[in-house]
DNA sequence: AGCACGCCGACT
DNA sequence: GTCGGCGTGCTC
C-alpha cells in the first residue's frame, strides 16, 4: 500500500506549506481529509495544523519528511469554502495562509487540550435542547421595512444590499425579520451578524434572544474566555448554533450552513483590523456572501463611500428606510452654533449652556460629546512657551487632573504634572483646550445642583463599568452626560433630548482624507442618540447643538437635513477627480527604525526593488503624520492605482522581494488602508 | 515567529 | 573556566 502524504498550513509567518507522512497507524482511525486538524511535529515542537491537500508523493526530499501524530478526529473538517475564504484573504491582504487560518481556530484546541474540548462537547450537548417560550412579540413593520425584508428573503443568489436608514429607523427589525425568513427556508441554515464594537454585542445579543428563544445563539469577539471561544466555535462548525453574532473577527466562523451575513454599520473603521492580518471584515463578508451565493446586508445611515458607489452602480441594492419607525418620533433637530465671534464659559457656548439649563429644569437629560479625554490636551508655560511635549512621541502629553498626571496617549507613558515649569521655573502653567475631565468640572460649576457622569476610556476602565453607566442613564439617575466616542454608538437614551458636540472641527482640516466621511457619520450618530422614543404631548423636539467655527462649511450644512446623501454626492466628486478610493485602489508600505532616516531609507531601497510596477504610481517615501511613537520614527510609501488587478500584482511579486531582503528596519503593507 | 546553534565579555 | 549577549539560519 503507498503511502500518502498531506500537505498542512501551521501558523508561522512562512508563505508555504509542509507536507507530512500520513502513516498507516493515524490512517486507521480516519482516511485523511482536506480541512482536518492534524498533530505534528514542527521544529522540536509539535503544532496543530489544517489539511489543505491529500496526496501520493511529495516533492519534499524523503529524509526531511516527519509523520503527522494524530488527527484530530472530534473535529469535523473545515469546509472548502472556508479554506478558500482564509486563502483569499491571505492572499489579498499579503500574508501567509497559517496566520489568517489558524488564529481563528480556537488556542484550546491548537494546545491540544483533550481535556477542555471534552468538556465543551459535554456543555454543548447538555444545553443543546433550549426550553421552549411562547411567541416572542414581533412589532408590525412599516411598508418600507415590509418591503426591505421581502427582497433579502426573497434573494436569488449572491445579493448584497445597502440597507441605508438613520438610527431608529428600524434597521435591527429588518436584521431579525430576515434571519426568522431565512432561517425557516432550511433546517440546517446559520446567520451571521457583525456589528463594530464588543461594547453593541450585549444589547444585540439581548434582541436576538428574546426573539429566538428556541435556537441556539453564540457570540464570537476577543473578550470571550477561551472556554467560551471553543464551546461556541464548535457550535458553529456543527451546525448547532444557528445565529452567530459578532465582532469583525466573526467573519471567519467557520459556519458550515451560511444563508445570510449582515454587517450592521458598515461605514465603521472598527470593521478594519488595524494589526496582524490587515483585513476589512466587511469586505470578507461579501467576498464570503458572493462565494457562497447568498445575501449580505450592509446598514448604515451614512454607508461608506466604497458602498455607496457600488450602489450607484447598481452592484448593490439600495434598500432605504426613511423615517425612524417609532411612531411620531421624529428626527431631533440640528443647530449650528458659530463660536467663532463669541466668549466661550470653559468650552461650552451660552447657547448650549442656555440649552442644557432648560433641559435640567424639564427633567430631561443632556449628553455632551467631546472626542477628547484627560482635562487638557497640552499644558503651556506662558512665560517661555514650554509645552508638554511627550519624549517618546511626536505628541503632546494630556493633562489628567484627577492624578495631577500628564500622560501621553500614544505610548502609554506618564509623569507627574512638575509645580512649575521645567524650562523658567514660572510657577503658572496654563491648561489649553478642553478634555472630557475639564468639561466635567466646568458643568460642575455652572450647574451644582446637577448628576453629571463622565463616560470616556478613563471612567469605564474596569469590567462592567461602561454597562453600569449606561445603567445609571437608563434609569434616570443621570442630568447631563460627558463622553467620548465610546457613547456616540448604538445606546439609545429614552429621556435624552439634547447633544451638544463640543469640537468636531479639527476633522474639517485633516491630512486624512475620510476623516470627514468619518465626522459626517460620527455627528450622525450623537444625534441619532437624541430623542429615539416617542415624545411626551406638549414636549419640544429633541435638539442637537453643534460647536463650530465654520457653520457654512458644506459638511454641517449637509447634517442639518440629516441626509448624508446631500454629502456624499459632493465627497465622491472629490474622490473621483483625485483617483481616491473608491475609484482608486491604495496600499501603504510602513517602516519604523530607530531615526526617521533610517526608516526613509528602507522605503528608497524598497522602490528600488521593485521588479514590475505594472503601472502602479509609486509615491515619494515620507514621515508619517505621527512621525515618532515610543521612540521609534515611521516613515510611509503610498501606492496607488486605478486597477486593484494591478496593484495585487505587483504586490505579488514585490513583497517576497522585500521580505528577502535583510534589514533591521520593521515594516509592514496594508492593502485598503483606513488611514494615510 | 520560535528556537536552535554559535562565537565573544564579566562572574563564581 | 562557565553564564549569557543577540547574530544568522531553519522549520516538511
Amino acid at each position: 500500500m503507498s503511502c500518502l502524504f498531506v500537505q498542512v498550513v501551521l501558523d508561522t509567518p512562512l508563505d508555504f506549506c509542509f507536507d507530512y507522512r500520513y502513516p498507516a497507524g493515524v490512517a486507521s482511525v480516519q482516511t485523511p481529509q482536506v480541512g482536518q486538524l492534524v498533530v505534528v511535529p514542527f521544529g522540536r515542537r509539535t503544532e496543530v495544523g489544517l489539511v489543505v491537500d491529500v496526496k501520493e508523493d511529495s516533492d519534499v526530499e524523503e529524509s526531511r519528511l516527519r509523520d503527522v501524530i494524530a488527527v484530530l478526529s472530534d473535529i469535523p473538517p473545515l469546509n472548502a469554502e472556508w479554506i478558500a475564504l482564509c486563502r483569499f484573504a491571505a492572499g489579498y491582504y499579503q500574508r501567509p495562509l497559517g496566520e489568517v487560518a489558524l488564529p481563528s481556530i480556537p488556542k484550546k484546541i491548537r494546545a491540544n487540550g483533550q481535556k477542555a474540548l471534552e468538556r465543551a462537547w459535554k456543555m454543548l450537548d447538555k444545553a443543546d435542547v433550549p426550553v421552549s417560550v411562547e411567541n416572542p412579540v414581533k412589532p408590525q413593520l412599516h411598508p418600507a421595512q415590509q418591503q426591505a425584508v421581502e427582497a433579502i428573503v426573497h434573494s436569488d443568489g449572491f445579493s448584497p444590499y445597502v440597507l441605508y436608514g438613520v438610527t431608529g429607523s428600524g434597521k435591527t427589525e429588518i436584521y431579525l425579520h430576515a434571519i426568522e425568513g431565512l432561517l425557516r427556508q432550511k433546517a440546517d441554515a446559520q446567520a451571521l451578524v457583525m456589528v463594530p464594537e464588543i461594547n453593541l454585542t450585549p444589547q444585540l445579543e439581548k434582541s436576538v434572544r428574546d426573539r429566538f428563544p428556541n435556537e441556539r445563539i453564540v457570540t464570537l469577539h476577543s473578550r470571550l474566555t477561551e472556554a467560551e471561544r471553543l464551546r461556541n466555535w464548535l457550535a458553529i462548525l456543527t451546525g448547532r448554533a444557528r445565529i452567530i453574532l459578532g465582532t469583525r473577527m466573526a467573519v471567519l466562523a467557520p459556519a458550515p450552513g451560511l444563508c445570510l451575513i449582515v454587517v450592521d454599520e458598515e461605514h465603521d473603521p472598527s470593521y478594519k483590523q488595524q494589526e496582524g492580518l490587515r483585513y476589512s471584515a466587511r469586505d470578507l463578508a461579501v467576498w464570503r456572501a458572493r462565494q457562497l451565493g447568498i445575501p449580505v446586508v450592509l446598514g448604515s445611515a451614512t454607508p461608506s463611500l466604497e458602498s455607496w458607489q457600488h450602489m450607484l452602480t447598481g452592484h448593490y441594492t439600495r434598500l432605504e428606510l426613511k423615517e425612524r419607525a417609532v411612531r411620531d418620533a421624529v428626527l431631533p433637530l440640528i443647530r449650528l452654533v458659530d463660536i467663532s465671534r463669541q466668549p466661550l464659559n470653559g468650552g461650552l457656548s451660552g447657547e448650549l449652556l442656555q440649552a442644557m439649563r432648560q433641559r435640567l429644569e424639564k427633567g430631561e437629560q443632556s449628553l455632551l460629546f467631546l472626542n477628547r479625554r484627560g482635562y487638557a490636551p497640552v499644558m503651556m508655560c506662558e512665560a517661555c512657551g514650554w509645552v508638554s511635549a511627550c519624549d517618546r512621541c511626536s505628541a503632546y502629553m494630556v493633562y489628567h487632573k484627577a492624578h495631577r498626571l500628564l500622560r501621553c496617549h500614544h505610548c502609554g507613558c506618564e509623569r507627574i504634572l512638575p509645580r512649575t515649569c521645567p524650562d523658567c521655573g514660572n510657577a503658572d502653567l496654563q491648561a489649553l483646550g478642553h478634555g472630557t475631565q475639564r468639561i466635567e468640572e466646568t458643568l460642575a460649576g455652572s450647574f451644582p445642583d446637577a448628576r453629571i457622569l463622565r463616560i470616556d476610556a478613563d471612567s469605564t476602565s474596569r469590567k462592567g463599568s461602561l454597562q453600569q453607566a449606561l445603567d445609571t442613564i437608563h434609569h434616570g439617575q443621570a442630568d447631563i452626560i460627558v463622553g467620548t466616542q465610546m457613547i456616540a454608538k448604538g445606546h439609545d437614551f429614552r429621556n435624552l433630548t439634547l447633544v451638544g458636540v463640543i469640537n468636531p472641527d479639527t476633522a474639517l482640516f485633516s491630512q486624512d482624507y475620510r476623516a470627514s466621511e468619518r465626522l459626517f457619520s460620527l455627528l450622525m450618530q450623537v444625534a441619532g442618540r437624541a430623542g429615539r422614543s416617542t415624545h411626551k404631548p406638549g414636549g419640544n423636539a429633541s435638539e442637537v447643538l453643534i460647536q463650530t467655527r465654520y457653520p457654512v462649511h458644506p459638511l454641517y450644512q449637509a447634517t442639518l437635513s440629516h441626509r448624508y446623501e446631500h454629502y456624499v454626492s459632493e465627497l465622491l466628486a472629490e474622490r473621483k477627480s483625485a483617483g481616491l478610493p473608491p475609484f482608486g485602489y491604495q496600499a501603504l508600505l510602513t517602516a519604523e527604525a530607530r531615526s526617521i532616516d533610517k526608516a526613509l531609507a528602507f522605503l528608497s531601497e524598497a522602490v528600488e526593488s521593485i521588479p514590475d510596477r505594472y503601472g502602479v504610481m509609486v509615491n515619494e517615501p515620507i514621515p508619517m503624520a505621527m512621525m515618532r511613537i515610543a521612540n521609534m520614527e515611521r516613515a510611509q510609501l503610498l501606492l496607488e492605482s486605478a486597477s486593484r488587478l494591478a496593484l495585487q500584482r505587483m504586490l505579488k511579486a514585490w513583497l517576497p522581494v522585500l521580505r528577502g531582503k535583510k534589514s533591521a528596519v520593521r515594516w509592514q503593507i496594508e492593502v485598503d488602508p483606513m488611514t494615510i
